[in-house]
DNA sequence: GTCTATAAATAGATAGAC
DNA sequence: GTCTATCTATTTATAGAC
């Protein structure tokens, strides 16, 4: 499941039973998809070397040319492995029959699960943020807007059945993407600023995180927002 | 203000009057600096070429050398004027005599109105995010933890005043910085995915989401947060 | 202060042996 | 499928003329 795109041949279709000695292509596509997203995660694209993550996976860089065609491809994959998986499991939630309440903490929930199942998705996605999207395929782009839709209709649903307010979905999706993926992705420089004397900067824990946003989400989503004081406008859809 | 780091000589230290027709270093620094300033938010710091800042600024890349030593020292010098910028600000708010709620309110505006006055500096803070830091000094380094310290000091100054109910400020502090780094950031991307067909992708204006950030943050600090249904932990300080 | 020319290292990508 | 060797372009950085 994790490395679904990474186990899709590309090229050389090749399936049935094999004649003898047979060598382990997947494993070896594997092994540099895993590296990649390392050296991704790490370097950005521009900043990443196919020499580099050959290296990791202890193989020559040819070997990407061949299993993945280009730097370019062999990210565009990563890519796509990401936030298919996230859509595949966000679209499960909305088929489910739990209650619209549910289904947007479970949305929470499921993107938080991804991250976590994947250490190099959180800064990935930030960079990929920063370069306005550049290197998504038609595919990723997709999958990215399918996620952002079946929030908008977990929203509908609560207002349909009246135990949410209308609220804008992207400005929800904004305010729930946002501090979940500045968690994840800030996990490593909060342990620096912890360790340069920042109190506090590293003492934050998942369920905390997790719970905090569903809560929060919620929060809005039921039109509890302190509107309070000044400048309590009203809110349109 | 905007350009303070810019105008801070490193080498030839040079005041006073100039004897006759006199070159204008300051303006080449400058024309660098904002070169180099979009040069880093579209690659990032591994994907931007020198080549490219100097072309940019009509320029040759033999002035990066002599007015900032190093590619990576220009780089730490605009990161070091877009947090220098924003601890200035939230250190004033801090200082004035208005309430801890609008001390708060104030937090995110300044936050935000330094964004907006460097078109650079979101997507900059984003890829910084993902590479954990590595191009902080320790000048940038003190300017992120005061950031933060400042941030505690009007939750603290809220609960002494009863106005607040006790929360982890690394807590509220990613609730608030994670929608408003990824709404001013994703605002090309956002564009993108409208242009590609996402309904509603684009249509956030900031007030909107200033506004927003501001009411569920105070939200929060009220103790307001809809802990309701399963989970609702007692928040521990 | 500003420039041209260039050094030295590394980048992505390919050819061709096995 | 996997490897080594190599091509070409681009990288950061510097030397030295003016």
């Amino acid at each position: 499941m994790m490395m679904a795109a990474a186990t899709s041949r590309t090229r050389t279709q090749r399936r049935g039973p094999r004649r003898s000695p047979a060598p382990a292509p997947d494993s070896t596509r594997q092994a540099l998809f895993a590296a990649a997203a390392r050296e991704f995660a790490r370097h950005g694209f521009a900043g990443a070397s196919v020499d580099r993550i050959a290296a990791a996976a202890r193989l020559n860089k040819a070997m990407i040319y061949y299993h993945f065609g280009s730097k370019g491809r062999l990210y565009a994959e990563i890519l796509h492995d990401m936030f298919s998986a996230v859509g595949a499991r966000v679209r499960a939630v909305a088929d489910s029959n739990a209650s619209a309440e549910d289904k947007v903490r479970q949305f929470v929930e499921a993107i938080a699960a991804e991250a976590e199942a994947r250490p190099h998705f959180p800064p990935i996605w930030c960079r990929e943020v920063a370069d306005e999207g550049r290197h998504f395929g038609q595919d990723t782009g997709r999958e990215v807007a399918s996620i952002v839709g079946t929030l908008k209709r977990m929203i509908d649903e609560g207002v349909r059945a009246g135990v949410f307010v209308p609220a804008p979905h992207m400005l929800v999706h904004v305010g729930l993407i946002g501090p979940l993926l500045l968690f994840f992705a800030s996990t490593p420089l909060r342990a620096r600023l912890s360790r340069a004397g920042v109190r506090g900067a590293a003492e934050l824990n998942r369920d905390q995180v997790v719970g905090h946003i569903q809560n929060v989400t919620l929060g809005v989503l039921r039109g509890m927002t302190a509107g309070a004081g000044r400048k309590a406008k009203s809110r349109s859809v």
